[in-house]
DNA sequence: ATCGTATATCGCCGATATACGATGAATGGT
DNA sequence: ACCATTCATCGTATATCGGCGATATACGAT
């Protein structure tokens, strides 16, 4: 049940973590990890991009569920998702412990 | 000292969840785990994907640091490198720690 | 020497990613 | 009404990715 399954978990997963294969993208979050919440000249301001390339990188993060978006009256506000965080590092932990556990257990010997 | 250097790290760190931020490969990793090693063909027949593609992915891999490649005689062996991954999912780890963070508790310290 | 197997690399392509400037829409201030 | 600010999107150029077949390389067996 688990091993036909996991090939919509791998795709996934694999989503998640190309959102954060960008080194702006990673310094995006964490940014905004700082700061409760921001808009998107701030983060121009922080990193040294155009802004429509900062924007691309948050709808990125955003589309990959790690940031939510809330357009507002004039500034977007851009907050990270702590929780879907989490998931996402619970989630690459769980394949690290199984990849990082020696085959003697997992094996049928 | 942090905020500057980080440049580096965050290259690095996007580096190698670009390596993980494919289903492909992180099957091959799985597959890896699973067994203590094993060379090209095996991998090619567990996924579908022709040898060429699959040398490739393994060689993003072996670049990344997360396998190992000890070209033997006649067949290549490739394992997993437990150590390089379990410190990646640390490195992470730590990461996630910092954004999963709220900002009152991290701003001025 | 020749053949078969296993692997790595090359060349090619379509698709995607990355970056930018320009443009237009929405809003707030004067 | 007008202008400045903020933002998302479009169009474009370039680079990289992902996949394949074809080929080169290495080696054991015959």
């Amino acid at each position: 049940m688990t091993r036909s399954a996991d090939c919509r978990e791998l795709k996934a997963m694999a989503g998640r973590l190309g959102a954060l294969s960008h080194p702006a993208r990673i310094a995006i979050l964490q940014h905004l990890a700082g700061v409760e919440a921001c808009c998107c000249k701030e983060v121009v301001q922080q990193l040294d991009l155009a802004q429509s390339t900062v924007s691309q990188h948050l709808k990125v993060l955003v589309d990959a569920g790690l940031v939510r978006h809330t357009p507002e009256s004039r500034r977007s506000r851009y907050e990270v998702d702590r929780k879907e965080l989490a998931a996402l590092g619970a989630s690459l932990n769980g394949l690290l412990v199984t990849c990082c556990t020696a085959p003697e257990a997992a094996s049928a010997d």
